[in-house]
DNA sequence: AGCACGCCGACT
DNA sequence: GTCGGCGTGCTC
């Protein structure tokens, strides 16, 4: 009995964003499953391209007229079950298309080349008659017997060609079609062996010998009373080619296997094991985890356990009781925080079954993790957020350390949420979610206030070391009494006495470059991108004024561009400005900066940290970088330069943020023996943020912030929908959002809803221009409507209808809970 | 999206 | 004629 598929084709549009029926030819009936990657034949010309089996069904009422595949491209189905449950999920969730939910899952690597070839079809015609070029291309064919590909042929024949083509086609001389190359970017090895008994050697050398295929007789020996032998190996020892290898295995005298060949993952960084000696809340945390593998329904646990507790040495024990159940793990880390060090941690404990996935990894790197975890070879992967589609096939646990962080919100459709995926993803598995933080979100606190998470704490840290004291400085003050420098008095004495006693000193600010800005004091000229909405930040080593958004450079020149005057000056603090006064006011001293600029090569990285770690420098300063998962013990003093410079942004996330890296960056003194000391300088003591921060009260400065999102209707109360017009005319913007706006309105009016006040805008985005598109923005939040109909209304508009109303030379992006409305 | 096809103006 | 540029319509 015939059978039908379900596909969706890999093309991404939004009229191709459904299924496609395509008829199951007999000899690949019996292989084919759900979840399987085909070539389909697609559209006038049946291009072949991907798609991808969501279904399989004994009927086809609906369409006449199906293809059949072609095809099954990989051996086992690349998407498993609860793939397939995640990607329709998230077309709902994300208001996205099947293909890019389909794109965040499977490798990019594997993909599908398609070419066009011209082949010959009759010989009845008479060459003689043809045309000059007409001839040419014939001969082009024959010369390859028979079949060329477009672009080859058109290379070869340098004029143009087409309308010749065009004719013989229609002569029905010639044909094009479509021919297509898989591609996985795997890499393998082979390995020989002696296809025939010991015995024959010698008769099959001699044979060799006398044919004067003297180096396959060559080859012939090597192999003789040798079990397996690595191509590779031969090649070099022997110094044959290729050829006489393939000619050995024509007359079936060897055997060749391929192998499957993983690239290893360099990693330099080393830290010395120590034993894991669970004290007593990270033992009750552990049992209470154990305790719940075997539990049908499984709340997420949010494990809230202070900086330096040893959140990590419950994950790796809650890990190796899941190996021993043969379960997965998935292992979520922030990228920045993917550190050498976090990643030696796992590698030490768990060596070969760890597999890695992180942004740094080429293709083929990623390719071969992909395969090992699919295999079954590798049982617990670590990676940043993507890694959450890992294809684990029996998942025990994910865990996603510091869940707070921003990175877990992807930046491109669809925008997901790692944590909603996440959640999703066990519920659908049976597996435990563990969400980890020092400084929780607040909108994953609240629901274990209303019940939806467990919680699980770890108080006190695990050597029983207080966090270091924060000392809060009023720069205010400072400035009043004469110190213009960026170092309050304070900081500068510590840091001098750090010099001195040889311990070392963290430095911490949130911007890069040496300057935010760079503007004329006479005219008040202001270096500003051209493409972008955005000044340029300063980078004074390089004397460059950069776009952080686009990255366009500009020279900064001496007069100002605009009145020609000298009175161009910098504004505001980063870390390059930093470095230049620590030089200026301690000539002595060892410095390292870390930041994005000192870390774009690759390796950089590591290398600053082992310096440092290995006393080669006396005072680190760095953005975010370090503030996440680096344990010196040397380090007894922690500068926060700004605390406050974040409090200033138009986000209602910016009291939790500023929180949260605070506690993060102050952890980071006094984490062994010596006591630490944490030194924040700020204009704005006063604030809630700094003053709970000052005293590490997460729960003091979570009910001040709820009491906040409440009153304002933010998250978790409320949701917004963050929908963004942009494109390079700037009055086609924004006539295209007012047209989603109208149609808004239309469609609420028809369902009887009159009162709009849940809708912001349309308004031009905060930062109006990035890279020469024009932005503007609608802000819908779920007040006095369903979350399910705003979704369905934003659907139905921008994406089901967006061709009919809108114009081609817009784009759109929406964002569900956005991590940032800029 | 991305492909094919058809129509139209420009140009040897 | 004939080249190629763009607008249109469809994809199992």
């Amino acid at each position: 009995m015939k059978k039908y598929a379900q596909v969706i084709v890999d093309n991404n549009s939004i009229y191709t964003d459904n299924f496609f029926t395509y008829e199951i030819p007999d000899d690949i009936l019996d292989q084919i499953k759900i979840g399987h990657r085909v070539l389909v034949p697609f559209g006038k010309s049946n291009k072949p391209i991907q798609g991808f089996i969501f279904d399989i069904l004994d009927e086809n009422e609906e369409h006449k007229n199906t293809k059949k595949i072609i095809d099954i491209l990989d051996e086992e189905p690349l998407l498993r079950d609860v793939d397939i449950k995640i990607i329709k999920w998230m077309k709902d969730e994300y208001l996205c298309k099947f293909i890019e939910a389909i794109d965040c899952i499977y490798p990019k690597g594997y993909r599908v080349n398609t070419y066009k070839v011209i082949h010959l079809v009759n010989n009845n015609f008479t060459y003689e008659n043809l045309r000059f070029e007409e001839k040419k291309i014939i001969d082009e064919i024959l010369k390859h017997k028979g079949k060329i590909s477009l672009d080859k042929l058109k290379k070869n024949i340098k004029s143009n060609i087409d309308s010749y083509i065009k004719k013989l086609r229609e002569k029905r001389i010639i044909q094009i079609t479509w021919e297509s190359k898989s591609i996985k970017n795997e890499k393998y090895v082979y390995s020989l062996r002696l296809n025939i008994q010991n015995s024959e050697v010698e008769n099959t050398i001699q044979s060799l010998n006398k044919k004067r295929s003297f180096k396959q007789a060559q080859i012939i020996s090597f192999l003789a009373n040798k079990e397996k032998v690595l191509l590779d190996d031969l090649i070099k020892e022997l110094k044959v080619t290729k050829s006489s290898i393939k000619s050995l295995q024509e007359k079936d005298l060897i055997k060749i296997e391929k192998i499957d060949y993983f690239r290893k993952i360099e990693t330099t960084y080393k830290i010395d094991e120590k034993e894991i000696n669970l004290n007593q809340e990270q033992i009750k945390a552990v049992n209470i985890l154990k305790s719940n593998i075997q539990n049908e329904s499984k709340k997420p646990f949010l494990l809230h356990g202070v900086t330096g507790s040893g959140k990590t040495e419950v994950y790796i024990k809650i890990i190796q009781e899941m190996l021993s159940l043969g379960k997965d793990s998935i292992v979520l880390v922030p990228e920045i925080s993917l550190t050498p060090q976090t990643i030696a941690r796992f590698k030490n404990r768990f060596n070969d079954t760890i597999a890695l996935l992180h942004s740094r990894l080429s293709d083929g790197q990623r390719q071969d993790e992909y395969k090992r975890i699919k295999q079954g070879k590798a049982k617990i992967v670590i990676g940043a957020r993507s890694a959450i589609f890992a294809p684990c096939k029996d998942l025990g646990i994910v865990i996603i350390d510091e869940f707070h962080e921003s990175s877990y919100k992807s930046e491109t459709s669809p925008k997901y949420n790692t944590i909603e995926v996440a959640k999703k993803l066990c519920e659908e598995t049976g597996s435990i979610l563990l969400l980890g933080s020092a400084t929780p979100s607040i909108d994953e606190y609240y629901k274990c206030e209303i019940g939806e998470y467990n919680k699980i704490e770890l108080k006190n840290r695990a050597n029983n070391k207080q966090m270091p004291p924060i000392e809060v400085i009023d720069m205010k003050e400072e400035l009043n009494n004469g110190n213009k420098s960026i170092f309050s008095r304070a900081l500068y004495e510590a840091i001098d006495n750090n010099l001195v006693n040889k311990t070392q000193t963290i430095l911490f600010l949130n911007r890069r470059g040496y300057a935010n800005f760079i503007s004329c004091r006479k005219c008040s000229y202001l270096f500003k991108c051209s493409s972008c909405d955005i000044s340029l930040t300063y980078h004074k080593y390089k004397n460059i004024a950069k776009c952080h958004y686009c990255g366009y450079e500009v020279e900064v020149p001496k007069k100002c561009p605009s009145c020609d005057s000298l009175y161009l000056k910098e504004f505001g603090i980063g870390t390059e400005k930093i470095e230049e006064e620590i030089k200026k006011y301690f000539p002595n001293a060892r410095v390292l900066r870390m930041d994005r600029d000192t870390t774009s090569k690759k390796g950089s990285h590591e290398d600053i940290l082992n310096k440092f770690k290995n006393g080669q420098a006396d005072i680190l300063i760095g953005t975010q970088m370090i503030s996440k998962g680096l344990d010196f013990p040397n380090v007894t003093l922690v500068g926060i330069l700004s605390a406050d410079m974040m409090l200033n942004f138009p986000d209602f996330k910016s009291s939790e943020k500023t929180f949260q890296i605070i506690n993060q960056v102050a952890g980071r003194a006094g984490r062994d023996l010596l006591k630490g000391r944490v030194i924040l300088q700020t204009y704005d003591t006063e604030h809630y943020s700094i003053r709970y921060a000052k005293n590490y009260d997460y729960l003091g400065f979570y009910n001040e912030e709820i009491k906040i999102r409440k009153i304002f209707n933010y998250k978790p109360f409320n949701s917004l929908i963050s929908v963004v017009v942009f494109g390079k005319n700037e009055k086609s913007v924004i006539k295209n959002i007012q047209k989603i706006y109208d149609a808004v309105i239309y469609v609420l009016n028809k369902k009887g809803i009159n009162n709009f006040q849940f809708i912001l805008g349309p308004n031009p985005c905060p930062i109006s221009k990035i890279n020469n598109n024009y932005r503007w923005q609608i802000l819908f939040k779920d007040l006095d409507i369903e979350i399910k109909l705003l979704k369905g209304i934003i659907k139905y508009i921008c994406i089901e209808k967006r061709d009919f109303l809108l114009d081609s030379d817009v784009s759109l992006s929406i964002d569900t809970d956005p991590e940032s409305i800029l």
